[in-house]
DNA sequence: GTCTATACCCAGATAGAC
DNA sequence: GTCTATCTGGGTATAGAC
């Protein structure tokens, strides 16, 4: 369990403080406390701190992709695995109440910095996106599925923003549980239209 | 009209480039440059960085405030003026697409900051929130008023964040589609379980 | 691989002339 | 009121000893 890298300490103490106080915010000398070496050790294993930002990503990224198969893995129908996406939230709700949503805070600080890893972060959403569209596809939805999985991710996103500006964890459950219904509402229904609440008058 | 003071200038400014950068990226150089005056011309005007966000806020503040008056004398009915606040969604989505949500955003930086404006710049929120709930409890929805309001914003805040990381206009569009929908079915269904999609099975 | 020492830059903030 | 000049601190990044 020893066997971690330096290398991987560091990218492990940076996933967290990037999370905590955001990307820019944190120092090599945070990151260097937190790891307990050295800051000019860390160009031994990095050329940057843009590079330690895509390592970070990189991490993330696998670590999403595990809890997804995860996910698939657990949820018999497609409707439990969504759910387990909704969940999140609460699964979450102390973080996110204080530091946001680690993959929403992340994008729109590196937006304003109009850094060039956006486009890497991008990809964290992108899985979810993914990942969601396919749960709906299953669940009968398919020519809506993108519509439908953009639309969830919209809304766990609202409610973290809101959770971490409010600190209102009732809030997150009540948000939790509409979805829910939403959720099955697209479950019992079969169209488009239906499932988002009728555009039919 | 060019009556405006330097302050006002260095504020105005100040506003635009927390906006677009963010607050901590954001250095008195850049503000400098913009308003055409020298760095340390901004310690007539201010005591330090921390109060020009204040003032930055108070700004904002005041423009919501009239925007929000605005939205109460154009709508004759409440459902009018609750879309007038959805539809800021179109009329700002050029902006929203590169920088995201101000009052979101802002609220998210200064979470990650721990900064103690965090607080003022919440009230941003606030103003919405308040707004909002006055005008689901005209439309019948005293009781749950508040979850409207905080449902609402919820939305509108997770589509400004996936449409700022995916620079997607469209998606803006098919959610505030959207929301005009669950709107009507909250102007028509009188309980809180109706205009939330019926928690009753 | 990890360290210390240091270069270099730019940030926020101050002092004082005009 | 606005300026120039400057202080001080912290940031990223580099050099080179161990």
């Amino acid at each position: 369990m020893n066997d971690k890298t330096t290398r991987d300490l560091i990218v492990e103490a940076a996933d967290q403080l990037f999370y905590q106080q955001g990307y820019e915010h944190t120092s090599f000398s945070h990151i260097a406390e937190a790891v307990q070496i050295s800051r000019g050790n860390f160009y031994y294993h990095f050329e940057s701190k843009d590079e330690i930002l895509d390592a970070v990503i990189d991490l993330r990224g696998a670590e999403t992709v595990e809890m997804l198969d995860q996910w698939e893995m657990e949820g018999k129908e497609p409707q439990d695995r969504i759910l387990s996406f909704i969940h999140l939230l609460i699964a979450n709700r102390a973080k996110i109440m204080l530091y946001g949503c680690p993959v929403g805070t992340l994008n729109t600080e590196l937006a304003k910095l109009d850094h060039d890893s956006q486009a890497n972060a991008n990809k964290l959403f992108t899985l979810f996106r993914t990942w969601l569209r396919r749960q709906f596809t299953l669940l009968g939805h398919e020519a809506e599925s993108d519509a439908l999985a953009m639309h969830l991710l919209a809304r766990s996103q609202g409610v973290a923003t809101l959770a971490n500006a409010f600190h209102d964890e009732q809030f997150i459950e009540q948000e939790v549980a509409l979805m829910g219904d939403w959720l099955k509402l697209c479950t019992t229904s079969t169209g488009y239209s239906e499932c988002h609440q009728s555009r039919t008058d």
